[in-house]
RNA sequence: GGUCCAUUCGUCUAGUGGUUAGGACGUCAGGUUUUCAUCCUGGUAACAGGGGUUCGAUUCCCCUAUGGACUACCA
């Protein structure tokens, strides 16, 4: 049985977004089902579109995300290079064949003669297709005798190689996700295989290098199925076996209208990008927003694939062992910010106390506070519940290191009576009387003394949280009594009573 | 405009020629929590429309509508 070989080919224009990370997890995903190899192959052909940094930020963010390449630039391989413009020179060979069994043709029209011929046919309605109907009435080596477009080749005139797209052909193929289709040639165009500054387009770089580097299945997006007869067309002219094709759903936007683009981050409130780009248009992303890869990731899996089953959470290993092309939906999913954070939330409760605090204590450090180890794990315990970001953690106790500096005024009306100041220094001198101040003791001894008393005990515990939080919110009381200490708790009720006063 | 693709709760989706059309996110309500959040329980909400085929269609076919992709010497 032929080992599996799939490859992500991202251009390097820009930071990957989310949809593309999708395609090299649904291509990873696959390869590593059927035990084959995961390849990264850069398609860099066109120079004008190159921006500096894109190709290290995919690598990063494959890393980043747990899809470990197999194939690719950096971790070599025995069918590189894996950079399309360092195998510039293989793909005139193969652009020359097609010329010689006559499925292909120089070209030398002008882009501004071509940009015309599609002017004037929007004029009228039309649209302009460079193929047969029109093929001879063009400047190409089609229409013209042989010695003058020779003679052109010769004089070093700048032209294209065009694919010579068949006439009034009903073309059969197939997709793994759409099925069979049909196509009329006469509604494709002669593409160009080769461009003027020598390099090849992508249909030509693609099919040579897919077969070449022994391709068995090509995932990638929808968008690229209107080019499908062509690359179909392609392996036949080249007698070449076609590998697999299953072209994914497009990721559409949260709010409706058209695919994801790089630009609806920013605009909507959440990253589109795995990491922060800090290049150009600086772009947040889920990394530096304090995601974890294996919620992201998890994310990303269920948006266009399910298995099934009523399972939702799943590590790489069980995406692997689960993934499956044929559950891959037909049409686009729209994208879900809030989904992702409860993935998040998923995921941060099954991290240790140990991993979340030294989390936890990187954040504190910018604070400028610096806490053992083992405090802050009792402390992450506390309220890891709480929270779907270990950022989210400061917010629910940074009342553990700083005493409040207001209080919340609608609280203070409500919970703050004349008495209070009074019941709270006896509470003082009660708690004063014990030395071990566990969150359980200290809750034995509140209650106890609150039933001696006979006071209300909603209006002892919210006074006190009043004074120890500064409002109305946090974990349980004795929680926050056990882990600051008592002279901090009675300094609270100290500066409580000073400022709120009466 | 042309070509191709798609269409189940607001969103991600399961599903079947006869189901109370299931789950998750969100949302709402109740419970737990002396607070807030979490959590638990419950509710809300969908087969785009019209024709067929059929004893019966959400499911199969056609049309329409809507959405999407492509329509470059970009990928």
């Amino acid at each position: 049985m032929e080992s599996v070989r799939v490859r992500f080919a991202p251009s390097p224009t820009g930071p990957l977004h989310i949809g593309g990370v999708r395609t090299a997890l649904y291509n990873y995903l696959f390869a590593k089902k059927n035990k084959g190899t995961f390849i990264l192959r850069i398609e860099d052909t066109d120079q004008g579109r190159f921006v500096e940094g894109a190709e290290e930020y995919i690598m990063q963010s494959l890393e980043w995300c747990g899809i470990k390449v197999d194939e690719g630039i950096k971790e070599g391989g025995d069918y590189g290079p894996y950079r399309q413009s360092d195998r510039k020179d293989v793909y005139r060979q193969y652009a020359d064949v097609l010329i010689d069994k006559g499925d292909a043709y120089y070209a030398f029209d002008t882009p501004a003669e071509l940009d015309q011929l599609r002017i004037q046919a929007e004029k009228t309605g039309n649209t302009f297709i460079y193929n047969s109907a029109v093929r001879g009435m063009l400047n190409n080596s089609e229409s013209l005798p042989e010695n003058k477009w020779k003679e052109k080749l010769n004089s070093g005139e700048p032209y294209v190689i065009r694919y010579k797209m068949p006439r009034n052909e009903d073309f059969h193929f197939d997709d793994v996700i759409r099925g069979h289709i049909v196509v009329n040639t006469d509604t494709l165009d002669d593409k160009v295989l080769f461009k003027s500054d020598g390099m090849p387009t992508y249909h030509l770089a693609n099919i040579v290098d897919d077969h070449l580097m022994e391709i068995t299945h090509v995932i990638r997006g929808e968008e690229w199925l209107p080019s499908l007869p062509l690359h179909f067309m392609l392996y036949r002219s080249f007698d070449w076996r076609a590998p697999l094709f299953a072209h994914l759903p497009l990721l559409l936007k949260p709010d409706g209208k058209g695919k994801l683009s790089k630009r609806d981050g920013d605009k909507m409130g959440f990253p589109v990008f795995p990491l922060f780009w800090p290049y150009g248009e600086t772009a947040k992303g889920y990394r530096e927003e304090g995601y974890y890869p294996e919620a992201f990731i998890n994310m990303l899996a269920l948006l266009g694939w399910n298995p099934g089953t009523e399972q939702e959470i799943f590590s790489m290993d069980e995406l692997i062992e689960a993934f499956s092309i044929d559950r891959v939906g037909k049409s686009g999913s729209r994208f879900d910010p809030e989904k992702v954070k409860w993935f998040n939330h998923q995921y941060l409760q099954k991290r240790t106390d140990n991993q979340l605090a030294i989390e936890f204590r990187e954040i504190l450090r910018t604070k400028g506070h610096h806490v053992d180890i083992g405090e802050l794990e009792s402390l992450v315990k506390i309220v890891k519940e709480r929270v779907s970001f270990v950022r989210e953690i400061w917010d629910q106790t940074d009342f553990f290191f700083e005493a409040p500096k207001t209080y919340d005024p609608e609280a203070v009306r409500k919970r703050w009576k004349e008495d209070t100041p009074a019941i709270l220094r006896e509470l003082k001198s009660e708690l004063a009387k014990t030395d071990n101040l566990s969150a359980a003791q200290t809750e034995a001894v509140i209650k106890a003394w609150i039933e001696y008393k006979g006071y209300s005990t909603g209006a002892v515990m919210n006074a006190l949280r009043l004074v120890l939080v500064g409002s109305l919110r946090g974990p349980h009381i004795f929680d926050i009594i056990s882990w600051i200490g008592k002279e901090e708790t009675f300094r609270r009720i100290d500066k409580g009573i000073d400022v709120i006063g009466r």
